[in-house]
DNA sequence: GCTGACGTGCTGATATTTCAGCATACGACA
DNA sequence: TGTCGTATGCTGAAATATCAGCACGTCAGC
C-alpha cells in the first residue's frame, strides 16, 4: 500500500541535509554541517550528498574553488509534495483544516471565535471565487 | 545549531510509523504492517515500535488480546510542529505563503488572478480580526 | 485436555547508514 | 618554488537500523 514519496526513502541524515537545502536554495558543504543537528564532519557530511547525488536529489555547480549542491526538484514542487503530505498525515486530507491551523499558528493570539469568524470569511471566498 | 524537531532522530522506519498512527489515530501492529511501504514482517514492524515506546513516542493500552498503539504526542500538537516544520522549511518562514499554496492544492484549477483576489481577502479578513 | 491460531518479549544476525582518514589537486602567498 | 589551507574522490571501519526467529502465554474449538 501507500503511495511513495520521495522523501520516504530518505535515512536521517540524507533528509536533514535536503531539508536545509530547501531552507537555503543552495549551500556549501561547510554551510550545510554548520546548519546540521549533531553537526557531522565535514567527511560524513560529503559522503551524504554522495548519496543524495547518485539519487538524483541534489546537483551541484561549481563555485570557484568548492562546489555549491542544491535540490534537483525544485521549490514549487517540493513545497506541493511537503504540504499534501502533512494535510494527509495529520489533518485527514482536508486542507481547509490545515489552512486554518496555519492561521492560527500565525497569530498565536487570535481567540477561537476570531478563527471561527475567518474561517468561515474564508469558506465564504472560495465559495464566490470559483 | 538548529532547534531540534522530535521527528529529526527519527529512522526511516521509524517515521513512517509515526505517520501511520498519525494518520490513523491509533492502530494495531498487524494494520500498521498493513499500511507500510514495503510491509516488513511482524517481528520487525514490532521492534520499531519498541523503540519508539522506549523513546516515549508511542503509548499503548490492551484491546483484549492485543496492543493497540498511538502517538504519545497529541495531535493539536503534532499537527502544529509538522506545519512550523514545512513552513520553515520550504516556505522561508511565511505562513501565509503556506496558505496560498494550500488554497491552491485544494483547487488546483483556480486562475493565478482568482486565487490572488482570494489571498487579497485573507489578507484583508485577517487585518479585521485583529 | 490438546492443538492450532495469534499475540507478546527478547535476542542476535544482517543490512544499511554514518563516519573518519588518506590520497590528491589547486590556489595564495612568503 | 615550496608550503599551507582548503577543496574533492574514494575506501573501509564503526555505529545504527532493520529484521527474523525462538520461547512463551492465552484463548477457542474439537
Amino acid at each position: 500500500m501507500a503511495k511513495r514519496a520521495p522523501t520516504d526513502d530518505l535515512s536521517r541524515r540524507e533528509r536533514q541535509v535536503m531539508e536545509i537545502l530547501y531552507r537555503k536554495g543552495e549551500s556549501t558543504v561547510a554551510e550545510i554541517m554548520q546548519a546540521m543537528p549533531d553537526p557531522p564532519t565535514y567527511s560524513a557530511v560529503r559522503s551524504v550528498l554522495r548519496i543524495l547525488a547518485e539519487k538524483k536529489l541534489v546537483g551541484h555547480r561549481e563555485d570557484g574553488p568548492r562546489y555549491v549542491y542544491f535540490p534537483a526538484r525544485p521549490t514549487d514542487r517540493a513545497r506541493e509534495d511537503a504540504l499534501e503530505h502533512v494535510v494527509r498525515t495529520y489533518f485527514a486530507g482536508s486542507p481547509e483544516e490545515a489552512v486554518t491551523a496555519l492561521l492560527r499558528l500565525s497569530d498565536a493570539d487570535m481567540t477561537d471565535a476570531e478563527l471561527a469568524r475567518l474561517r468561515e470569511k474564508i469558506r465564504r471566498a472560495r465559495a464566490t471565487e470559483q
